[in-house]
DNA sequence: CGGCAATTTGCGCAACAGGCAAACTTCTGT
DNA sequence: ACAGAAGTTTGCCTGTTGCGCAAATTGCCG
């Protein structure tokens, strides 16, 4: 009945899940994505091919599996939050906490598989539909905490696709300036008072662009 | 040298093009996405099984070409604005006159595609993958125009991000309320002036569920 | 008209998705 | 603790697919 059942098969699953998407990954950065095959994957993850595909539908699905960011954890803590608060509020504190807990590990895994997903057009469709996924459940829980209906009131999706283009953005800006575990969060925290201002044109507010990267240091006060 | 080359030549490649998705949304609309073959679709469209695989890797790729909507002219009316208008005003006021000019053909069709992609997950991925190429190019040429590097400034992807999130949102919210052509336009202001006021949580807003949904999405016969 | 470049097509092949049933592992009730 | 139920892995199989290659066809331009 219960699908976050009982025990050790749970466990199993989860670690075999994990072992073919980490085969497959390493082998698409060693080999590229047409030079490897579901039997090498297979091989790589001590498991049969057949095995493979009852567990994704093709390599792709398996690559971008791998490294992913613990969505299920982002959005229990979003529930646990005093229900009257800002949705937004609650998910710029959530994340900017997230990335904190980011190690030095994962954050070069990211980075290579923005790297992979940047060459790969196959692997970019599944990488965005991991994050579409995300924002589709975000959706619901933020109707569900403002009581609005998700058939008739847009507030839900945009503010979920706000936030999911928060981690996108930050995440691309962030990779492309040298991917310091440091400054993630501020560039979370930043993005989310760009959006709560109403996203205003920058050539408002800065003439030309700065020569030191960007505001990171500044700490996200209450506007 | 020419992309947009050379007269009879390129009218006939886009013909070709649109024939095989068309034949292949037909299909799919008729007997389901899993029982449609290649062959099929080369036979609906009067052309060789080899070629459909030339313009498209796959049926879904297919599918989900047809009936798109005209990102290029967009692009273009983005371009055509005042250089120094807030992109996202511009942005506004473009969807809403492009929502002006849609045919009751279209919307129909608007609204099949959303049913298919909401029954197969993979037409969903290359319908997300094309949203996600606008954004791309919007992304770009935003921050030509507000003078912003892409890959320092978060500004150019989260208006970008914003921009195509309200056409998501709105057309769900359109396409689930009726999918009468008269409202769309006013759906996609509403998602605007929602997004410049930075996204206030509704419950701040109106306290409890008000018994007329939205302003917008109510079915008022005050047309 | 004649040669050039782009496009279509047929052929072939390795790879793949997924149904099916048998072997095997974990779980549950007694 | 044990037997049967429930779930998972695996091999086998078949229709489908993606794509490289080269020949034939078609539009293009001097």
């Amino acid at each position: 009945m219960d699908s976050r059942g009982s025990g050790l098969r749970e466990i199993k699953k989860q670690m075999t899940r994990e072992s073919i998407a980490e085969a497959a990954f390493k082998l698409v950065i060693d080999k590229g994505l047409d030079h490897v095959t579901i039997e090498e994957i297979a091989q790589e993850a001590f498991i049969s091919p057949r095995t493979v595909s009852n567990y994704f539908s093709c390599k792709e699905e398996a690559v971008v599996a791998a490294g992913s960011h613990d969505w299920p954890t982002i959005i229990e803590n979003f529930e646990r939050r005093p229900a009257d608060e800002d949705p937004l509020h609650a998910l710029s504190e959530i994340f900017v906490d997230y990335a904190n807990t980011q190690t030095r590990q994962q954050s070069r895994l990211r980075a290579q598989k923005l790297e992979l997903t940047e060459t790969y057009p196959s692997l970019r469709r599944f990488q965005i539909a991991e994050y579409d996924q995300f924002e589709d459940e975000l959706r619901t829980v933020i109707a569900a905490r403002t009581g609005t209906q998700v058939d008739t009131d847009m507030y839900p999706s945009l503010a979920a696709a706000a936030a999911v283009s928060v981690i996108k953005s930050a995440t691309n800006v962030w990779v492309r300036s040298g991917a310091d575990p440091e400054q993630l969060a501020a560039l979370f925290a930043e993005a989310f008072a760009q959006l709560s201002a109403g996203l205003p044109s920058p050539t408002r507010r800065r003439p030309e662009h700065s020569p030191k990267p960007v505001t990171l240091a500044a700490r996200s006060d209450a506007s």
